[in-house]
DNA sequence: TTTTAATAGTTGCATATACAACTATTAAAA
DNA sequence: TTTTAATAGTTGTATATGCAACTATTAAAA
């Protein structure tokens, strides 16, 4: 009809040609593959609590809203992942003697060690993920993911 | 000690500097926008149920199989997130006459007047995203994108 | 000082996820 | 044709996630 003239492209989502997809199935890709590189070393690892040591083994004794933070999960998450590494013995959480509320969370001995063994698989993630990509694209890319981050943080914090 | 000259920030690895935690912390963003805006529709949809109608808006009638592929997810996770959809009357499913084996997934009326509705949210969220992103840089993106999961998608073959 | 906020962490509840083991059905091999 | 494979989907079990409501503690306001 002359009144219709839109074709059922514009009118639909194009998910081949929008960033989101291509992110949010990259992302699921780089997951799955650090995921089956740590069950290889059949240590009941998962990619979230590597994380959480990594951070920790940067910075031991960071209570567990920072670590929330700087993990990007909620503190609720966080408790329960937490919980899970202490009774792996990776972790040990500690109350404040300052503060009360808080609790400082440290690497084990053991928590230390894997996470040095571990650490390997880690680099052989983002070393795979960044061949053959020069670092004009890094640049790149990562300047392009600045602008996305800040395009929805400042739609955020005007609400 | 002079057999040590190696730098602390060689040993260890620099997530401020490497693409995939940029990646991982622009999906959270993103999937935290997307679920925020849905949430204002107060319809308990999640983002993952929103993308499975996506998928059945263009297609209807996927068996699970093919919409576990599209969607980039686990078959029993599919299977659950269809049981979910299904309890809320957003799709049907129906086993095929050719192939008993095989369950053809349907959108209902109310599935796709649900669709229509949050459609322009999805749309919000895309351009929110590309925002100031310009067609060069969306262009070099992609191609990154596409660089990256190669990268790992050859890697995983060849096991 | 007493009351009221705000903060840190935990728990209830619901969803999403994935691996492995399972059932049912179909296709391939003997 | 009978046996064996492969395939589609479901379920058990376990982890991860987030919101809202909760407890305990500290800080701010009255």
């Amino acid at each position: 009809m002359y009144f219709c003239t839109m074709s059922k492209k514009e009118i639909n989502i194009d998910f081949e040609n929008s960033i989101g997809p291509w992110l949010g199935k990259t992302v699921k890709l780089v997951d799955y593959f650090l995921q089956e590189s740590l069950n290889e070393h059949n240590l009941g690892l998962t990619k979230e609590q590597v994380i959480v040591l990594k951070r920790l083994h940067d910075q031991d004794g960071m209570n567990q809203n920072e670590l929330a933070f700087i993990t990007l999960r909620n503190k609720s998450s966080l408790t329960r992942l937490l919980t899970n590494m202490e009774g792996n013995g990776y972790i040990i959480r500690k109350k404040s003697v300052v503060d009360k509320r808080i609790k400082h969370v440290y690497l084990t001995k053991y928590g230390k060690e894997t996470f040095i063994k571990i650490r390997p698989v880690l680099k052989n993630v983002m070393s795979t993920l960044e061949q053959d990509v020069t670092e004009q694209e890094k640049a790149q890319i990562i300047n392009i993911l600045k602008k996305i981050q800040h395009n929805f943080n400042s739609k955020i914090e005007s609400i």
